[in-house]
RNA sequence: GCGGAUAUGGCGGAAUUGGCAGACGCGCUAGACUUAGGAUCUAGUGGGGUAACUCGUGGGGGUUCAAGUCCCUUUAUCCGCACCA
């Protein structure tokens, strides 16, 4: 009888649905484990090969996690405010919401036909006023301690989208999603204070299983330095304060650079003698991005403030004051002090411009360029620090300007706070109404959730205000507090807020009084294992812990940080080995190959594709091979005879494969297992069959895999249940060392021939076998060394 | 430019602490079964050589009895960040 991969999959997962077996339990006594893979957004291109990579492998340890008795909680949501649905909506006038709807069904259907163990019942959706309430209030209490506040900030304009973005979602200088020209406009903004949380974001990293890579980008992003603030004199009298990692060069600084958008530069304005020139370059920066910024770079641009100059104050040397566009306001004080001996750029600017370069600090050669890599040299040419080392001279020089009151040591961090406000239709509505007495006022959480109202256009105003603002019966409120007129923020949020705590909500998915209870977080989290893609381990990773680290102050969450252990697949690629892309055509639907080889085998090749951290091309003629497999492991039931017990054939070879596959899914190492399946299957064949508990054994090993057929296998054996419900199998340590070990025989690290002994030879054995064995090519030879590796190898080091 | 990776047969990829390179799969070759095969089964399959043997993990050097694995150097590709003071 041929195996009907369609027939059989439907099979299964209704009894599964129907059955409730994949529910998490509401037994707090039981162990727990909660795996989590980051919830898509569902696109209108539906499902593409990539999805179910991450899915399938989380998938296969809670299988594997519910057959050795936790209580898993496996689930999955919709990330779906965002872009895409409004932008077709701004397109065709139909209201994201159906959009929304339409993609999650598609979506539901295809991750439903993959076999994934998945609680549908706490599915969520982050456009779910239910769901976004929570949104809100977490912003709301953000509001009350601080952490939200509103700022004029020079922000990211996509020129295309009419919208804010954060420094994080700029790409390459362009809009993250749709890749057109950002330039930057001042905008009144709400901000989301996560530099106040740096600090604990670096900390925290040390109690937490992330991949190495994954950590080094969190710090890198993060961005600590130790260094510090320096007040220099002006000849106007104004202090101008710099923010420098290298306090001990101060001898060496010749000029100084602040940024274009100084406020100095407006304050000097009356006394700036070539403030024409001055204002030109001003205009001119403004029109560039932060990257064109840097970009241009290479070719240092500037112009010396003629009328006013610095004042060194350790030296009280006189230095020139520059503007550039290389100093952003954005990074420390918005001014440095140039050191061109010790930095590249500062070098690169001072041979432009002919300022004078000192060198401070002992070892390199100036002349040729910037003596960067100086920790190891010594102070010269800077008065008291002469001779000392530079970290002695940081010490000396900070102590030094703070007793006279123009220092102190700073850290500083590259992360910037987060532009939280978006002029957009589709996003959660800031809850907070503008009330010309009281100023920024919350609503009152009991009035949450705020929701999205209909509007006749989906389109930003042309000042780039959101769709809501057009929306008069809507924006006219009256204040919470004082009673009177007032008009509602009209900016929405970002899609990242939704996805910031999504994983609290599966844990009390139907809580109307809180965005989960602290019982049902005390026993769920932290999540034990979180997957996801490389692009997310900066923005949503740090974002999520902020956000959590924020619920733990408040007492909402019982941990600080979200997830124990992390780790990221690779990015499945077409079958031209680059990135799959609808302009490309090179993009995998599931659903193809669901339909014609099923869910199993595709679960199966995407596991088999290769390392599950390394990006990966796809190949359909590899599937085949995968549908092969497993047609052999159903005709196996031909060759299955009874019996209760391994035989002596295979037991070795069982208990090996038990250990070998249960220690790989740990790992992620979900190929090799799946190649230790193939080879006992090809052992099995050709040993001429198994019995009833070598078969059950590997079928037990097989679910998490390909689940529906082993459960097809097992009702067609009349083992008995289902296999979703039985344990998973045991391995006997002593079992899987073999009888007898082939020992490698080498002289001079080249194998001369291989003996066979039993497996507790003795090392004077083990000699004594291999000089027998190579008899010959040791004659006449003196043996100057034997080393014995035990139970593998004998190398004989001749003369 | 900085940071992080990666490089193994025709292809995807295996390979505890350095210890049999190429597991497993695709493809290919031969055979079997078939009216037929883009099905299935069996055997073989890194290069060179009749063979003994020899060469082989991007290139070059080194450490070691022994290197895909460690060290130095170099090249290529990918990813991230980008004048961060």
């Amino acid at each position: 009888m041929k195996y009907n991969h369609a027939q059989v999959e439907k099979k299964w997962q209704d009894i599964w649905d129907e059955k409730q077996v994949f529910a998490a339990k509401q037994d707090y006594t039981l162990p727990k484990f909660y795996p989590l893979v980051e919830f898509p957004y569902p696109s209108g291109q539906g499902l593409h090969a990539g999805h179910p990579r991450p899915y399938t492998a989380l998938d296969i340890v809670a299988r594997k996690r519910r057959m050795q008795g936790y209580n898993v909680l496996y689930t999955m949501g919709w990330d779906a405010f965002g872009l895409p649905a409004e932008n077709y909506a701004m397109q065709t006038g139909v209201h994201p919401k159906v959009v929304t709807e339409q993609n999650v069904k598609r979506f539901t259907e295809q991750i439903k036909s993959l076999g994934l163990s998945f609680d549908w019942n706490r599915e969520i959706n982050t456009t779910d006023p239910a769901y976004y309430k929570w949104t809100q209030w977490i912003f709301l209490r953000m509001f009350h301690k601080g952490l939200a506040y509103k700022a004029q900030a020079a922000v990211n304009w996509c020129t295309s989208c009419k919208v804010v973005l954060a420094n994080e979602e700029v790409v390459g200088g362009t809009c993250e999603r749709c890749h057109s020209e950002v330039v930057r406009k001042v905008k009144s903004q709400w901000m989301l204070a996560i530099t106040k949380y740096a600090q604990r974001l670096i900390d925290d990293l040390d109690g937490v299983t992330y991949p190495e890579r994954v950590v080094a980008s969190q710090k890198h992003w993060i961005g600590r330095s130790e260094g510090a603030l320096i007040t220099f004199g002006t000849t106007q009298g104004d202090p101008l304060q710099v923010y420098t990692t290298r306090p001990d060069t101060l001898f060496g600084a010749t000029y100084m650079v602040v940024s274009p958008e100084h406020p100095l530069v407006e304050k000097w304005a009356g006394v700036i003698q070539n403030m024409d020139e001055v204002r030109d370059y001003q205009t001119a920066a403004a029109k560039k991005s932060d990257f064109e910024r840097t970009e241009v770079a290479k070719d240092k641009t500037g112009v010396q403030l003629l009328g006013v100059t610095g004042i060194n104050p350790a030296s009280g040397a006189e230095v020139p004051i520059f503007i550039s566009d290389y100093v952003l306001v954005s990074y420390g004080t918005g001014a440095i002090m140039a050191v061109p001996g010790h930095d590249q750029r500062d070098w690169e600017f001072a041979k432009k411009f002919g300022l004078p370069i000192v060198e401070v600090v002992s070892g390199g050669n100036i002349e040729e360029a910037a003596h960067t890599d100086c920790d190891t040299g010594v102070m010269v040419n800077s008065g008291m620090l002469d001779g000392l080392s530079v970290e002695a001279a940081k010490q000396k020089i900070t102590a030094f300007l703070q007793g006279k009151g123009v220092g102190e040591p700073k850290v500083n961090f590259k992360l910037r706070d987060w532009v939280f406000s978006r002029q957009r239709y589709w996003g959660e509505p800031i809850p907070i109404v503008i009330c010309d007495s009281c100023g920024f006022v919350p609503l009152d959480e009991k009035d949450l959730p705020l929701t999205l109202p209909q509007v006749e256009s989906y389109h930003p105003t042309d000042e780039g205000d959101s769709p809501l603002a057009g929306m008069d019966e809507w924006v006219n409120t009256t204040c919470p507090k004082c009673g009177q007129p007032a008009k509602r923020e009209t900016d929405t949020m970002p899609q990242w807020a939704g996805s910031s705590w999504y994983f609290l909500r599966y844990a009390d998915p139907h809580n109307t009084e809180q965005l989960a209870s602290l019982e049902a977080l005390k026993y769920w989290t932290p999540i034990d294992w979180y997957n996801g893609g490389m692009e997310h381990t900066t923005l949503h990773l740090l974002y999520s812990r902020f956000w959590h680290k924020f619920l733990f102050d408040i007492g909402v969450v019982p941990t600080s940080e979200p997830y124990s252990r992390r780790t990221s697949h690779g990015m499945i690629l077409g079958e031209d080995g680059v990135k799959m892309s609808k302009s490309r055509g090179n993009v995998i639907n599931p659903d193809e190959i669901v339909a014609e080889s099923g869910a199993d085998t595709l679960r199966l090749y995407e596991m088999f594709i290769g390392d599950f951290e390394k990006t990966a091309p796809w190949s359909t003629a590899s599937v085949k091979g995968c549908k092969r497999f497993l047609d052999r492991v159903w005709a196996l039931r031909e060759l299955c005879t009874p019996g209760d017990a391994y035989t002596p054939a295979l037991e070795s070879s069982i208990h090996k494969a038990i250990k070998k596959v249960s220690e790989d899914i740990e790992v992620l190492k979900f190929n090799t297992a799946i190649a230790t399946l193939m080879a006992l299957l090809n052992e099995v064949t050709e040993k001429g069959g198994l019995n009833h508990a070598e078969y059950k054994t590997f079928l037990l090993l097989l679910n998490p895999f390909a689940p529906h057929l082993a459960e097809e296998i097992w009702e067609a054996m009349g083992f008995g249940g289902m296999v979703t419900d039985q344990s998973w199998p045991d391995f006997d340590p002593q079992k899987c060392v073999d009888d007898t070990i082939e020992v490698v025989v080498q002289i001079l690290g080249k194998i001369k021939a291989r003996v066979q002994m039993p497996a507790g030879a003795s090392q004077e054995d083990m000699i004594a076998a291999a000089k027998e064995s190579v008899q010959e090519q040791l004659a006449g030879k003196a043996i100057a060394k034997e080393i014995v590796v035990p139970g593998k190898l004998v190398n004989f080091v001749v003369r």
